[in-house]
Formats: structure tokens, C-alpha cells, sequence
DNA sequence: CATGAATGAGTGTTCATTCAT
DNA sequence: AATGAATGAACACTCATTCAT
């Protein structure tokens, strides 16, 4: 109706949610089948294309994956960061990162699984260095909150450090490959759930 | 030296040493860079022979994920099945279980990692439907041993079962990713480090 | 301005523009990486447009080759027919075939060199035809001037003429390679230099 | 017969000749339709093997160029080099680096072609780097003698060095696109009169 | 028992071309 | 006229598997 040939904002989101259908469609299969296992014609045929035209809108399978990590990481370090900047302490300091987490399960959960799953092989290309980075940073965050909670005297001093970190670790990412969005309880409520676990055990 | 052409005892031996050096290695490739990633000439070379002579031994590819994990699978029941039949007490059994488990980490790491990470992908095959029973009635089991807790008021009523159970699978085997034989602390340290973080929490 | 929508004069002289300046470009690219390893969007982009538009103005990018050469052979035959026509002794003639082509190489290098370089690779199919057409008249007008100068007692006769046939020709044609207009000698020096070694050798 | 199971002789020779079947047919293919233009299916076809089977022997389809121009290339210099080595005056070293440019093009004509043909498109890989390297040796090696001749009187002053070069160069390079190890004339035949067209010309 | 050469289906990627806007 | 999204055939290359020796 408007004189203009092309109304260069529909183009635009037009071709955004093309890129996040793709990039939607690649998460769910690398998630799911691996990264090394989905094809890139499998994740053209889930987002409704063919697979050379995955290569209009990314410049490889790799980039889609960079791309999909990237974002995650992103959204999910400025979240640790807020918490870490409240100056809480140790116990709400922990409430508050397994809440993150599992907010950034809710949000990005195959973005969460790739990380999880193919962090290793992934980093053995230097492209995709920041997720070694970004697990070291984690590591860090977590010793320290865990450090100061023990010498504060919060946290058991009975437990070796290193392996509270991986538990807690572990036990939030896996999470990820079982949850649902849609699943009977919200991810704030598996997290108030985990909180309890891992902060005052299962026993009665 | 003897008449005999060849000891047939003395082959019988070398042939089994040699499929279990080709399947240690394929189980701690396919562990560490994933099944579909891993080629089976990696797989050979890691044996110290090529290619085409792993086809002496075995069918395919997938008949030395079938005996690697067929193998752990069978002695880790075999394990379970006697913790369960001992009739011990909720608190104990859960005990038991964990122990169990972690013993299977420490002899079967690989094939853990692999039962872990690659049972969806395996099990859209049919031949490894065993995978999926597995998980079933690990899961059966579990969740038998976590309602007894619960109703005998040992374990928390407040927690989701299921969820509980899930905390549980996933924060050990995920351990397998992690763990060393030679590590710092061995596998018996870990599962009673295991044991009062799920059972009493970190909280001091 | 003008009631008329468009000025079809205008849009007659921007249209031949256009395709003159993506013919430009493609026979730039043509030349220096090969009509192969040119891709259209490289035409495209050399030309200020996107890929899709190219075929607004050209069926495809073998019809942009077609052009590109047979304009230039057009133009070249005309030339080569005027100085035959002549009617000129063996040697002169012979001057002004090279002093020709090296007026077409400064004209049309680009397209001189996809004529040397892709001949035989374009001519497998039937729309280049007139390419091997070409080459076949160009050895026949070669073969008579040589043939004549011999008779004439002007060349040399212990000379295999179908040798110095290729000789002449693929030295000519080959200097498009290097050729630049703007180089240190103009076309007609270096036409001038490429007589006189042909004619009486690089001795003293 | 004999008891050994393989005779390692036989196999080596039955290697080193596939390699060397692949290789010519590469060398043939790539000659005649450019590197580009010539798919890895077609050099295997022509070698009587399946396009996957190539990589039993190559690398990769650039390991084909580079062993077939490499090869060239060390023998080409060492002829050269003993030419150079000899200490003959300007004239009689002219004489015998075309005689050694025409030998090698009588022994390595496809690799003389690709040589020529797909330098500069092939240099843009460092590891082709070696191309314009020797480019850039044999352009020094005919300057000097050309420089020599000209400051002994031997050859004309009233050329321009860098245009006679290029010249002789492209002269001789050429022919190896028309010449055949079974035609008409032999190559020191050739040789013999390209020497004598260059050095004293045409006219009789 | 092991080799090594070959197979052929499948992978990520490229690219000339089409076409609705 | 030009755009840009899509197509689909083709490409270089990989890899589980086969088999004569």
C-alpha cells in the first residue's frame, strides 16, 4: 500500500526470524543427535529448507553452533555477574547461581546441552576457545563462593572443594537434558527443589 | 616346536587379548570423543593394528559398542541386584547404591560415559534396546527405594520423587566424566563424599 | 519531469551501461582467475550489483563469455580481413597480422585471454563452435602468408612452417597475459620489438 | 609359490605404479581442462578406480598438483642448474636452455601445463608458494644470460631485455600445449628450430 | 591374523540459476 | 532493474565396510 517497494522492517525481521528458526531447528538437533551426528540437510529439512540454503543465511555448520553458544553464554554470564556483584553471602550466593542456571536451562536448554556435551570437542578448534574460557571462569566462581562459605563457616568443612564444585556442576547442567519447558514443574520450582538437595540433603 | 602346528590354547588367549586390547581402545575413544565421532581406524591404530583387521574381530563398529556395553552393563546389575536383595533399610540401600555405582566408575569408566551420553543415539537401533531397559528399571528401582524412604519418613516428604531420582542418575554417572582411576581421591572417598552431600546436604 | 513515466533514451543508454560495465567486469575476472573458478556473484560484485540481477541482464554467465569473445572476434577479423585484403608482399603482411593482434590484445585483452586460455574448455559446447571456427581460420591465413614468404624466397625454408605457425601464434597471444596498457611500452612498440625478433632473431 | 605370503617387492612396485597411473591421469586431466575444471571423480575415473579410492593414495586433490609439480620442478632445475654450471658463453647458453626447457617439456608436458596454466591461481596457497619461486628464479636466470649476451655484443642491444624475456619465456612454455611425445617432429628437432627462430629470426 | 586397496553412500559446502517482490 | 531468498545438482572429501592375498 505505501509507495516504498519493500518496507525494509518487515524485511528485516523476516530474515531475523529466518536466521532464528534455523538456528532454533540446528539447537534442537545438536542438542538431541549431537553435534557430530546432525547433518546439515537435517537441519535445513526441520527449519523448512534445503540444505544449500542453510548457506544464505550461515557460513557453516560451525558458525551456526558458534552462534547458538555465543548468545547463551552471554545472556548467562551477565546473569552470574548481577549475582555475583550483590555482595550476598555465601548461602544466598549460591541460592542465586543455582537459580540462574536454571533459568538459563529454561531459556536456552540446547544451547546448555551443547555446552554441556561438546564443549571438548568443539574447543579443539580456537574458534570456539571461549567455552574452555568460560568453564574456567565457572570454575573459579564457584570455588570462591564455596571458600569463602566453608572459612565462613556455612558450608561443611569435611567435603573436599573441588569435588562440591563438580557436583554442583554436574548436577545443575544435566539437568538440562531432562527438562521440559512445558513439564509438570517450572524451572523455578526444580531449582527451589535442587537449592534444598544440595544445600540441606534428602533426608528427613 | 610341537607337532602341533599351532597351540590352540595359546591362540585362544592371544585372540582374546587382542579383542580386549581393541575394545579397551574403542571404549576409551568412543568415551572421550563420542561414538559417532571416533572412526574406526582411530579405533585400530589405538590397538596398534589397521583398519580393515578390526573386521577379524568384530562384526562393526557397533558390535564393539554392543560388547562394551552389554559387558558393563551386566556386572553393574549383577551389583545392584545383590545391594537390592540384601534387604537393607532405605538410608542403607541408598547407601549401597551409590557405592555400587561409583565401583562401576572406577572399573567401567568408558562404558559408563558411553551408557551416559550415547543411549538415545544408540537406541534408535533396535539391537541396543537392552540400553532403554536398563535405564527403565534403574529408574524403577530408584524411585522403589526413594518412595520406601519416603513413607518410612527417612527420606524428605516435601521433594519431588522424580525429581529426586533424576538428581540422583545424573549426579553420579555424570561423575564418570570426570573421574581418574588415579586420581586424588579414590572411588570409595568419592561415593562417601557422594553419600552426605545428597543425604545431608553442604550446609554445616 | 517530463509526462513521460521514463525516458526511454535514458533507460536505453544506463541498460547498455550496465551490461557493458558487468561485461567489463566479467571478462576482467574471466581473464585472471579463469572462466571456471569465476563465480557470478564475483561478476556481480565487481559490477556494483547483487548475483540474482545479473540475469536481468544476461541468460547466463555463458552467454556473458559469448559476448565477451564474440565481440572481440568481430572486431578482430575485421582487422585481420582488411590487412589480407591489402594485397601486400609477405613480409608487410606479416607485419601488420602481428601489429593487428597486438592492437586487439590492447583493445580487448581480457577477451584475448579467455580466447587463448578457454578455447577448448568453452568449445566442448556447440554455442562456441565459432571459437574452433576461429582458430581454424587463423591457421589457414597464417599457413598461406608463410607459405608465400617461402615461395617468395623471403623466409627461410629449412623452417617447418606448421611450427612457425604455432610459434607466431602462441607467442602473440600469450603476451596478453602480461600486457598492461599502462605498462612502460605502448602496444605498438612492444608490436615493433615482436617483429623484429620473429623477423630477424635476438643475435647481433 | 614361494612361502612368503607377500612379496613386499611386488606390492611396493604395484603401489608406487597406482600412485603414478593416478598421478598421469591427474596430470592429463588438469592439463587439459584446468585444475579447477577437472573433479576428482574424473581423474578416478580415468585411473580406473572410484573417486573415494584417490584418497587411499592422495591427500587430497591439491597433493596431486603438488607431487606432479614439485617432481617436474626438481628435475626442471637440475637441468637448468648444469646448464648454468657449465660456464658456456651467452649464445651456446641460450642454445641449451631451450634444449632443456623442450626435454622437460618432452618428459613433464601436463606438468609443464599446469606449470603455465594455473600458477598463479594455485600460488595463492602458501603452499604453492615454491611456483612463484621458481617463476621469479627463471626470470633472474634469463635476464643475466640475456644481460650477458647483450653487454658481449652477442645479442641486440636495441630490445628491450624484460620484453625479449617474456618472449623466449612464453615461447617455449607454450609449445608444451601442442606439443605430443609422438608427433610429427622430435622434440631436440623442435628444439633445434625454435633455437633458430629466436636467435636469428625468420627471414631468410 | 593381518594387510592394504578399494568401495560407495554420505557429509559439509559451493554455485549458477530462478523468481516473487 | 534490482533484490534476496531459495533451489538442487555437483563438488571434494570421509569413513565403515569388504575382500583377495
Amino acid at each position: 500500500m505505501s509507495p516504498r517497494r519493500r518496507d525494509p522492517e518487515a524485511t528485516a525481521v523476516s530474515r531475523a526470524q529466518r536466521r532464528a528458526e534455523v538456528l532454533g531447528a540446528a539447537a534442537d538437533l545438536f542438542a538431541s543427535r549431537g553435534y557430530a551426528a546432525t547433518t546439515v540437510r537435517e537441519v535445513a529439512e526441520a527449519a523448512g529448507i534445503l540444505g544449500g540454503s542453510l548457506y544464505y543465511h550461515f557460513d557453516s555448520k560451525e558458525s551456526m553452533a558458534d552462534e547458538i553458544l555465543s548468545t547463551f553464554l552471554t545472556e548467562l554470564w551477565a546473569d552470574y555477574d548481577r549475582v555475583i556483584g550483590a555482595g550476598l553471602g555465601p548461602a544466598e550466593t549460591f541460592r542465586e547461581l543455582i537459580a540462574a542456571s536454571f533459568r538459563s536451562i529454561d531459556r536456552h536448554r540446547p544451547a546448555v546441552m551443547l555446552y554441556q556435551k561438546e564443549t571438548r570437542h568443539l574447543a579443539e578448534n580456537p574458534r570456539f576457545a571461549y567455552l574452555l574460557e568460560s568453564w574456567r571462569k565457572f570454575r573459579e566462581m564457584w570455588l570462591t563462593v564455596l571458600d569463602k562459605g566453608v572459612m565462613a563457616g556455612v558450608f561443611r568443612a569435611d567435603l573436599d572443594t573441588g569435588l562440591v564444585y563438580r557436583f554442583i556442576r554436574d548436577t545443575v547442567w544435566v539437568a538440562a537434558s531432562w527438562y521440559r519447558h512445558d513439564g509438570p514443574l517450572p524451572a523455578g520450582e526444580i531449582a527451589r527443589q535442587y537449592i534444598t538437595m544440595t544445600l540441606d540433603g534428602i533426608l528427613a
